[in-house]
DNA sequence: GTCAATGCAAATCGTTTGCATGAAC
DNA sequence: GTTCATGCAAACGATTTGCATTGAC
């Protein structure tokens, strides 16, 4: 686990070795996800920006823009939930994958050190050599049984 | 595993006992996705479809009104592919998961029985009723490395 | 004849792009 | 001052919808 201002460190790290500009936007889009609980759309970091600091503005073509950066610069990932589109969340957290309630959209995240294992066997076993994989599972929640 | 003739009576039997018509188009989409290799998008049986019989004509709309139908009655399934979009098969084909090369597209169909068993399990430690799941390891596979 | 399904075109959604302007260096 | 990033609006691709017509029953 790392701390949210060292990953902010990050970012001006790699953005100064490329030999780009650090902006406050890409800095905040990071910030949101960093913070954020679970995982975000492109659509909802936009609305959280222009809600909680209604002074500076934001367009959704820069939230899209940073959230390609970051992703490619491997600070944040994003995986595809069913049809409901592109979610992100930092790289913060510890690798995990998602048990995921059709009915009310709970997530909980979980890790298994075995299908870890089985998965790169599997891969081996094909030649593959892995660089992710997105494992969610779907069904209904305690509650909503 | 389930034969084709299965299917389509499968078809059949599930739309009278709702009620609704029994239509060419329904049954050549899904005819498609029977006979098809791997997994294919609403584009691509649209496409399959214009080409084979030029005769029919057949419009974009409905074969995403099909989809998303046999879907709903579980006739298919469909997958989330990264950013290119669902992508449908049959349900005739036993359960499996996906090993996918992020540089040629390639897919491999593979199961685990003792992952199958793990996700159960952590399903039920976390009081979920699972329905189904989809795991997808991305990577490069041999031919691209 | 009734009602659902179709085909077409228009509408919509999420995302990307072109371009003039503004900010980082 | 140069160059990259931004904001806006227009463009885009995939999917959905409205509506008049067609086809299954």
């Amino acid at each position: 686990m790392i701390s949210s201002t060292e990953v902010i460190d990050e970012l001006k790290r790699i953005v100064k070795q490329k030999g780009l500009k650090y902006t406050e936007q890409r800095e905040i889009v990071l910030n949101i996800l960093i913070n954020a609980e679970g995982h975000l759309s492109a659509e909802e970091i936009y609305n959280l920006i222009k809600s909680k600091k209604r002074e500076s503005s934001i367009g959704i073509a820069t939230v899209y823009r940073a959230l390609s950066f970051l992703e490619e610069v491997n600070l944040i990932t994003s995986i595809a939930f069913g049809a409901d589109g592109k979610k992100y969340e930092s790289n913060t957290k510890e690798h995990h994958d998602h048990l995921i309630c059709t009915n009310c959209g709970k997530i909980v995240e979980f890790m298994d050190n075995e299908i870890e294992k089985r998965q790169d066997n599997v891969a081996k076993k094909n030649n593959f050599k892995i660089t992710s994989h997105s494992m969610q599972l779907y069904g209904v929640c305690d509650t909503c049984q």
